[in-house]
Parts: structure tokens; C-alpha cells; sequence
DNA sequence: AATTAGGCTTCGG
DNA sequence: TCCGAAGCCTAAT
């Protein structure tokens, strides 16, 4: 009963073979990982934002990304609760079993954590900002930085098809 | 192959 | 603080 079980394998001709050989596979294990050292290089004690993990993983714009990575993680050694939202609020929605658990977690290593709000550090903005505490000077306003998300557009409506609108926050 | 729905997002207004 | 729009990525149609 077993000869049938263990020896198929996907082959060139089979329609899925091509499907499964396009997939950057490697591209993306190796996205993954550099979050996932990113993540680990946080301090206990210390927040970092979505869009901050992904700068320092050297993929700026994919915040999203890495909240994806979060939530697929097993390790159980990845401190995945000092990711925040760039407001400094948990982004499980509140009241949630991840919500509460990110927030205990957080409070144990020393952080203070106010309705779901980390105090004190808005979620280090730059490296800076981490191992100083504070920012060194005010940060202008120029920050072109935004690759990939929000185009801050300061007019007009899109020219194409308004993309699909994602929730709502 | 193209499109859609959704999510641990973000920035600006 | 809340809301809308834009960009990212994956699984499901």
C-alpha cells in the first residue's frame, strides 16, 4: 500500500510544475530571514515599528511584509512582541489573545504598555533613536523616504482605477 | 493568467 | 484620533 504513496513527484509536463518552479523561493526564505534577524536584533526591553524592521532587514516599504513573516513565525524565540505599529500600538486588534500576550510580554522585560500603547518610545524610528533614546535632532520634515507605501501624493485623484481601498483602519 | 479579498501597515489630511 | 488611499504579498477564485 505504500509504493503508490511514496514515489510521485512533481515533473516537468505536469501543469503545476511550472506553477511551482516560477516561485522565487529562495528571494523570499532569504526576505524572511533577514526579518527575522532584524526582529531578533531588537533588545529586550527595546519596540521597534513594522516599517523600521523592514529598513533594517534592507527591504524598506514592505512593513506589511514582515507582519506577514510575524504571523506565519513558530520560532518561539523570536521576540515578535517588540514589533509595533509606527504609533507605537500593539497592531493585534484589542482584546485579542495576541493583543494580550504581545502586551504581557512587553511588560515583563520592563516596558510600559498603556491600552495597548507602548509610553516612552513611539517605536524607535532610526537606530538612533534606539540606542539613544531620543531623537538627536528634529528630523526636519524631509523624509522622501516612503518607497513603497504611501506615495504621498498631496493631490489629485488617481489616474487609473482607484485601487481596491483595504480596510479601513 | 487575471482578479479579488484581506491582513500584526503607513502616511497625510 | 479617525479616515482614506496606496503599496505589499498570498491564497483563493
Amino acid at each position: 500500500m505504500d509504493s503508490k504513496l511514496r514515489t510521485w513527484r512533481l515533473l516537468p509536463g505536469d501543469d503545476r510544475y511550472a506553477t511551482a518552479m516560477s516561485k522565487p523561493t529562495a528571494a523570499k526564505d532569504d526576505a524572511a530571514a533577514r526579518i527575522r534577524a532584524a526582529i531578533r536584533a531588537i533588545p529586550a526591553g527595546e519596540v521597534a515599528g513594522y516599517g523600521e524592521v523592514a529598513r533594517r532587514a534592507g527591504l524598506p516599504g514592505r512593513a506589511r511584509l514582515v507582519a506577514r513573516i510575524l504571523g506565519q513565525n513558530e520560532d518561539p524565540d523570536l521576540p515578535w512582541h517588540r514589533v509595533l505599529r509606527s504609533d507605537g500600538r500593539i497592531a493585534f486588534p484589542e482584546g485579542s489573545k495576541g493583543f494580550r500576550e504581545q502586551g504581557q510580554r512587553l511588560r515583563a522585560e520592563g516596558v510600559r504598555v498603556e491600552a495597548g500603547r507602548v509610553r516612552g518610545q513611539r517605536a524607535a524610528a532610526t537606530l538612533d533613536e534606539q540606542m539613544w533614546g531620543v531623537p538627536m535632532a528634529p528630523p526636519a520634515k524631509a523624509k522622501p523616504r516612503r518607497a513603497r507605501t504611501s506615495p504621498a501624493k498631496h493631490s489629485a485623484a488617481p489616474s487609473k482605477a482607484p485601487a481596491r481601498a483595504k480596510r479601513p483602519g
